[in-house]
DNA sequence: CCTGAACAGTTGACAACGTGAACCTTTCAT
DNA sequence: ATGAAAGGTTCACGTTGTCAACTGTTCAGG
């Protein structure tokens, strides 16, 4: 963790600490409220819309999307499973090794998470309290939190 | 109506929202996962860990319960269920409304419940990023977007 | 070359979540 | 008093998620 000699290593009972913690858990409540309606307004469940946004950079083999998901792999198979019988993704060989199988988005798929995302950026309520500059700062922060963190994720 | 770039009054297409939009989404899964996972080290789902945090301030009614996680009352007779029978919640009737059960939290449900959000304050890496100062800046950030929001939420 | 360990993915059984419809009890307006 | 409306529960159903066992593939040693 972090060294430090001059700040406060034990951040354990801070004030301002809490408090953003809470904030945060009520944002992320939110957020994940509105990601959920979204996802249903095209027929899709979370974790479906979870794995598909995941495929926008290419076609990914099933344990990656397990490891990037965190969660069994085969879990990811039952939810690859519904969204090739509708249509959003296909499972692909990988002609490296036969053992993986890639899975890409359809271009049906491509499109119902490009509209979900599009759908997100401008229905996010929250943000709209905040102007430009605010805004700004937000992703300053928001930046710093995540590079230090578990990994850049995706 | 294009790219004003002194107030933009539609962030339709707003290059820094959707940045700001993609980070949070990787802050909110960041922050889901930690969470079950706190939860689950004293053997809680994340649905229980979340009512069991609402009834830090007090009992309530399993449809005041539905309506805060936006879900139906059904779903919550299943996990107060769940709750009751590993003795963390009790159903208590209310005197004003024989129709209506409060949900109570025990001193088990209350000491589970407060040794997780404590757990929570300082096992958040990312908050570890930034200094007291960003962490003001953050917070001032954060509830100026949720006053904002569908509401204040409790 | 063969054998066995390790890996990718699937299957099956199981628990929790979440929805929607039907139902019982209680409340409340008329 | 009667009927509508509200609070909870129950049931049936689908989706997520875990874990253990299994098939097929890859790869390292002998």
């Amino acid at each position: 963790m972090d060294t430090q000699p001059t700040r406060a290593t034990a951040p354990q009972t801070d004030e301002i600490t809490r408090e953003v913690v809470d904030l945060m858990a009520n944002l992320v409540a939110l957020f994940h409220r509105e990601y959920e309606e979204a996802a249903a307004a095209r027929s899709l469940t979370g974790a479906q819309a979870k794995v598909l946004a995941l495929l926008r950079r290419g076609p990914m083999p099933m344990r990656q999307i397990a490891q990037t998901l965190s969660c069994e792999p085969s879990n990811i198979t039952g939810i690859v499973d519904r969204l090739e019988t509708r249509g959003f993704v296909t499972r692909q060989p990988d002609l490296q090794d036969r053992r993986v199988k890639l899975v890409a988005a359809t271009e049906t798929g491509a499109g119902a998470s490009e509209e979900l995302r599009e759908s997100l950026n401008f229905a996010r309520e929250p943000l709209a309290a905040l102007d430009s500059e605010e805004r700004t700062q937000l992703r300053d922060l928001l930046r710093r939190m995540l590079t230090g963190a578990t990994g850049p994720g995706a």
